[in-house]
DNA sequence: AAGCAGCGCAACCGCTCAGGG
DNA sequence: ACCCTGAGCGGTTGCGCTGCT
């Protein structure tokens, strides 16, 4: 038996909405909310749509305070950010940026912002500024990565290297047979930070952790990087504690180091990775300090005040 | 002016997850 | 514990617009 569909399609219109149909949506929503069943809604108001389709709708179109286009710098940063950060997933980074849709944000990415990027990424290569040879470094060794890294962690890689400009580290991409026990040591920050039952805790094992460091291979670049990840780890959880927010470029660039490292254990998906590392919580109960200028935590409530119907 | 290609965006599809029975 | 249903999400598609030849 399959899964029962959402709605009886035969009888259901597809395509684009008229203003009738967008009219009566907005004006049974604003007035009744949805009732927390979209499936019920089209026939309730007599609209041949799919339930999905309105939900759509309302979220994408017709929902108060939505803005469409005109992405500033700081949204282009944000969105740059986030997404080398956790990858595509629009919904968190449509949380970041209130009156912003996922599906906004999401072609927004992948049709201007994506290629104004690596456009850059080109132009300066072509200069030969200190992030090129690092770009190109990474395209170079794309071959020899291990197999299962997804073309999203490269992407996000070239991306990353070319924002962050991280000095040294990503030298590590040339010695292949660190790269495993990289992955150990990401494992071990990782398990620490999900165990540990406080932010105290986890920086007094997290020290620890780092003070073992010489039980790891000696080669410079895996020390610095390392101590790279442990210090960004120790930074976030700091800011963590102090604020309640955490730190951006440190932990994302934290983070972004281990999913590049993550997707090399061929066989488990990078879901799975992200699944008790914190990025989640940190997303939904704090926000990024890059957006410090634009109140993030009101903008954020907003939002959520937007959807809360 | 017509044809074509590329782009941008709205909408759809299919999947996962969570909650309730 | 299992099944069913609905919500939500990310990927993909299709269509209209625009600019170029």
């Amino acid at each position: 038996m399959g899964k029962a569909p959402c709605c009886d399609k035969a009888n259901v219109k597809k395509g684009p909405w008229s203003p009738e149909e967008d009219a009566k949506l907005k004006a049974y929503v604003e007035r009744h909310g949805t009732g927390g069943n979209w499936i019920a809604l089209p026939h309730k108001i007599g609209l041949k749509r799919c339930g999905k389709s309105c939900r759509l709708r309302w979220l994408n179109y017709l929902r108060p305070n939505i803005r469409h286009g005109g992405f500033s710098e700081e949204e282009d940063n944000l969105i740059s950010s986030l997404y080398i950060s956790i990858g595509s997933r629009w919904s968190i980074i449509a949380a970041q940026l209130p009156g912003r849709t996922d599906n906004d944000i999401k072609n927004y990415w992948n049709t201007k912002l994506k290629k104004k990027l690596l456009g850059r990424c080109k132009e300066s290569q072509a200069s030969g500024s200190p992030s090129s040879s690092q770009e190109s470094m990474v395209s170079q060794n794309y071959e020899g990565l291990p197999r299962g890294l997804s073309a999203s962690a490269l992407e996000r890689m070239q991306l990353h290297v070319q924002l962050h400009g991280l000095q040294g580290s990503l030298s590590l991409l040339n010695e292949p047979a660190l790269w495993h026990k990289f992955q150990n040591l990401g494992n071990r920050v990782l398990s620490i930070q999900h165990d540990s039952t406080n932010a105290d805790e986890s920086v007094q094992r997290l020290t620890e952790t780092s003070s073992t460091m010489e039980s790891l291979p000696s080669q410079p670049e895996f020390d610095e990087l390392s101590s790279f990840v442990v210090e960004n780890t120790l930074g976030g959880i700091e800011t963590s504690s102090l604020n309640g927010a955490c730190s951006t470029s440190r932990s994302m660039t934290f983070n972004m180091e281990l999913v590049s490292f993550r997707e090399t254990d061929g066989g488990r998906e990078s879901e799975i990775w992200w699944a008790g590392n914190g990025i989640d919580e940190q997303l939904s109960t704090s926000s990024w300090d890059s957006t410090s200028a634009m109140k993030p935590e009101t903008m954020f409530q907003e939002y959520l005040l937007g959807y809360d119907l």
